[in-house]
DNA sequence: AACTTAGTTTGTCGGATGTACAAAGTCGGA
DNA sequence: TCCGACTTTGTACATCCGACAAACTAAGTT
């Protein structure tokens, strides 16, 4: 039984639609609501009055006039309550409070040392925890939490299986509701790290795009007509373990020639052993010195990226590249390569019009998509997109 | 300016619902629509009303009592009009008249020896003048022309590229309106081939499932979350030119170690030449015949398309993979190596609940989805799908 | 006769729309 | 500087449309 219309639904679509327009385009006035969305005037005022009783909306008083009556200026109220995202990674634990903007108000980032779940699970509890206390007073007050885990995550929220962390069977979701009381997301570090990027950084201009997250491993979030793909079971987006060597080395996912054994911190580190280098900050000290085996390296993981990279182009079309995870830190050296190896491989008709950049909110791609993912959760509830 | 809802959109909604329903699922009585939309009685016998008014359904009789008074079961008006499919091959043009429900009522294949667009062209206007003409009388008569193309289609219907063909910019959509002043819909072979097998065979069963075109190339159609994904610019799915070895054999795209280099009937025929093979058919007769090394090319082959589906799988998590094409007619052949390949080297929680199989439609699968296609745009014109 | 199921009719309700209108401006000319 | 004409913003109100619930008719079964 599938959602038919009835004039609950027509009113859910426009109130999502005004909201969605205040939320993005603010300030704007309700005549220019009404113009830019199309609906009726007195539809927009009914529309806008509900939301600012709903605290989601506030005037901010006259505008310029444009020959006429002074509009009144209207403002997403982003302090009507506050959400948490988190990134939970295989050596730290990131917490963020946001607005309903997703600007940071508050921020924490605990170092993890060990990997048993119990033990992991409590200390993020704890860092909730002190963040929640920090949160202003406001009419929502904790809109929701959402997180971003280095995992495969089914649609019950139970981390099936994060290598890194040797996790198994993780019912986050629901420990984490269960402990706060509160709407708990979560999804796939890539996946969040997508959401981030398209909602308040680099991404905002795609309605499809790729996210590829380049740290241990290699992920991907794909965001397809302005929505993220999950695919048939939630699990898509595992690049890193495509195969672009046959006969290359074994993976320990049971596949050969996996992307990330050539382009990933992971392979990257594991090359930069004989240099007596053993963590990536040393390896970008490194090649900002100059030194000629850091910069080869890092060509070569830029090589490999940009093959990698051009299959995800011939495949899918997409508009827009985003590289994210790690790696972004070693931007400058990678830049060159990858557009050369993408150019010399990906056809040329998808190639025009075609984007390749870097994340632009470095670290806080995941943290942020975490919390956009609560807030539109929080927003738009029973949102219908057309 | 989006789509707004108001009442007649709500209308439109619930109108495509119970079309489709009937459509589907057909013999249904109006409480058993109502029953399976969840819509209120009198609404579907409203919009019932309208539909048979419209021609598109219509009273079969009198049910089976289930204890009370006898239901009017309705049927989908499927000779309401007819659907023009053409594939429109490298050697053949292949055009089928079909009803509503996509049975075929007229077949021709014409094989081609000219390569010249305007030659094909005409050729092509003729094949579909001669169909046009055994066409029945129908309340709609001919609703729509839909065509699969060997190549690559812009937005506006115009075949960018077409290497086999080696066609460049040709406006057929424009050009075949022009000639026969009907709604012609265009697309990529192999994403009209996806939807003819989701719609009418293998792939009735997946909202997310791949097609792959394995002829002389190696082509995909993608369907995620139920529909056609085309990306940014309309050109994705071209995994054929993913690379699966990265200082693989140059391909003329540009790119190396492309999958299509090692598993299609292009790369299968360049190995059977040194046996003295020249055609797909007889290599397919050697192998049947049980010739040791025809079967060890099937199985290479298999092996091959097996790496490519395993990173497709990886990359999408789709819940399906069809395979079509040529390439059908050696499914006995292909079946277990491909099976063998994926089981190694896809992840293990991507493969639970995913299917592969081989086209059903065998070489109809593009000509019923190009009809599909104008039957779909015939039927839900204004259709909005929440 | 009592109960079921199918389908229609009728009145109600919610929400978008268009029109009219009041409020509050701008602007140009005397 | 003042005044009247015109603009723009936002609200009020009547109307329309379509879904819905409930009552009702029709036609069966047990």
């Amino acid at each position: 039984m599938q959602t038919t219309g009835d004039q609950f639904l027509v009113k859910k679509i426009n109130k999502s639609i005004v909201l969605e327009k205040i939320r993005t385009e603010s300030p704007l006035s309700r005549a220019q609501v009404s113009e830019l969305t199309g609906l009726n005037k007195g539809t927009v005022s009914a529309l806008v009055g509900e939301l600012i009783g709903d605290h989601l909306v506030y005037e901010i008083g006259l505008g310029q006039s444009s020959g006429g009556r002074k509009p009144v200026m209207l403002h997403f109220h982003k302090t009507a309550g506050y959400a948490v995202g988190i990134e939970l990674g295989v050596t730290f634990i990131l917490t963020v409070l946001t607005d309903l903007e997703g600007h940071i108000v508050a921020e924490q980032r605990l170092p993890l040392d060990v990997k048993q779940p119990d033990e992991v699970f409590e200390r993020l509890v704890q860092q909730v925890r002190a963040l929640l206390d920090r949160a202003p007073q406001s009419p929502y007050g904790i809109i929701g939490i959402g997180i971003g885990v280095p995992g495969i995550v089914d649609a019950s929220g139970t981390i099936l299986f994060a290598p890194n962390l040797q996790w198994e069977s993780f019912p986050l979701k629901i420990k984490l509701e269960q402990e706060f009381g509160l709407p708990v997301t979560i999804d796939n570090e890539a996946n969040v790290g997508a959401l981030g990027e398209k909602q308040y950084g680099a991404g905002q201009t795609s309605d499809d795009l790729i996210y590829l997250s380049v740290s241990t491993g290699v992920g991907s979030g794909i965001i397809l007509g302005g929505r993220l793909f999950r695919g048939a079971s939630g699990f898509s987006g595992e690049i890193g373990h495509t195969s672009i060597e046959v006969n290359g080395r074994r993976c320990s996912c049971g596949n050969r020639g996996c992307l990330e054994l050539y382009a990933s911190e992971g392979a990257l580190l594991e090359q930069a052993a004989s240099m007596g280098i053993d963590s990536f900050d040393q390896l970008v000290e490194r090649a900002e010195a100059g030194a000629p085996e850091a910069l080869q390296l890092f060509r070569q993981t830029g090589e490999y990226l940009g093959i990698g990279i051009a299959n995800i182009i011939n495949s899918f079309n997409p508009g827009l590249i985003l590289i994210g995870g790690q790696m972004v830190g070693a931007e400058a050296w990678l830049r060159n390569p990858v557009q050369r190896v993408v150019r010399q491989r990906s056809l040329p008709y998808h190639r025009e019009g075609l984007e390749i950049r870097f994340a632009s909110l470095k670290m806080h791609s995941a943290v942020l998509g975490a919390a956009y993912y609560a807030i539109s959760a929080f927003l738009y509830k029973d949102r219908v997109t057309l």
